[in-house]
DNA sequence: TCCTGCTATGCAACGAGTTGCATGGACAAG
DNA sequence: CTTGTCCATGCAACTCGTTGCATAGCAGGA
């Protein structure tokens, strides 16, 4: 229910195309809200038909045209109610956690493998956070004050860091734990 | 997906009704996969027209008759598949964020407000994990070494348990973000 | 006594998300 | 000169998840 606003808040930070934003939702905005382009268009033809946003063709050179989206004065009243909308709380959905309780009754062995494979994938993420934060928020002494956007773009890196790094520490007690009980058997 | 494969499992640990697991999603499994009655009734039809589990009718007094269900041997052939089936990349979906984001746009004293009743959600949160705990899993000194299958339950709660713990911090630094913008402005 | 809430199961309709496929030009590497 | 990758958009079919509603008996409190 929330792709659209995240569509408006990706818009209001910078208006840009379908595709545009597919690669936004791979990188920033899709740390938190995944969504493949498939969705995204459908949803922007939805948007646009609704005035939420105005359309307007782009021509290129040595690449296709883009349609490039803005936000319209709807769309900003849309986000602005959505905003004030109390926040429920996440679904979650963490397949890992089914798999390790799912290894009583299975192959510890195999598990202990997925879950390190799995732990170089959160490693890699965090890595991608840090330096992420280093290129897009450099410390205040060197760059000044950051504005109100980018104070708030920080602060949900911050959150996806602080995931990350919690992830991690979990990961190595999981293992502990996976180990202990092998040697046990 | 896996929405099967948590049923698997938690009939695997202990066989019950539609009703009875939903209960259960309510508490310990829905910490990590959220369902409600109505998927489970239909995954539950179809996994028994597959002969993953197998149903029975039980009579009860004073309360309406139960199917209780459990796992038969082509459901537990189906979750070892699974098990050795790689882990994929969680999709996050996280709605704080995008409003967070999105408080550049609108008004961050109303997001304040928001954030501060989440932030009292999590806190109960944790507290009811931290309780399931202690009643849960009682120090091997009182209790004896636990069997792996309470081992690996312990190890997915003390992941919610660390999860809350993060979120708690990261919130009170969105606070402090955000009354830091609202103090400047 | 009436109303609320719990146990217990389910249908129907809708909305959201996934997967597979299609098109087509530009450019770089082998 | 062919293969692969990037840009850019989109349809169709499908599965999954959500919401609203329905039934129905028993128990407990106002």
């Amino acid at each position: 229910m929330a792709l659209e606003h995240a569509i408006l808040v990706s818009l209001l930070e910078q208006p840009g195309s379908g595709y545009e934003l597919a690669r936004r939702f791979e990188r920033s905005i899709g740390y938190f809200w995944a969504a493949t382009h498939q969705q995204i268009y459908r949803v922007l033809k939805r948007m646009e038909s609704d005035g939420w946003i105005d359309a307007r063709a782009v021509a290129q050179q040595a690449r296709p045209d883009k349609k490039e989206y803005s936000v319209a004065a709807a769309g900003r009243d849309a986000l602005s109610r959505w905003l004030d909308e109390p926040i429920e709380p996440e679904s979650v959905r963490h397949e890992l956690a089914v798999k390790i309780r799912g290894a009583a009754f299975g192959d510890p062995a195999a598990l202990i493998r997925e879950v390190e494979r799995y732990r170089e994938a959160h490693t890699e993420r965090l890595t991608r956070y840090l330096a992420g934060e280093r290129r897009d928020f450099p410390p205040v002494e060197t760059a000044g004050a950051p504005d109100a956007g980018r104070e708030l773009q920080h602060v949900v890196l911050r959150g996806g860091i602080a995931y990350e790094r919690m992830t991690l520490a979990w990961l190595d007690d999981v293992l502990a734990t996976l180990h202990r009980l092998a040697s046990r058997a």
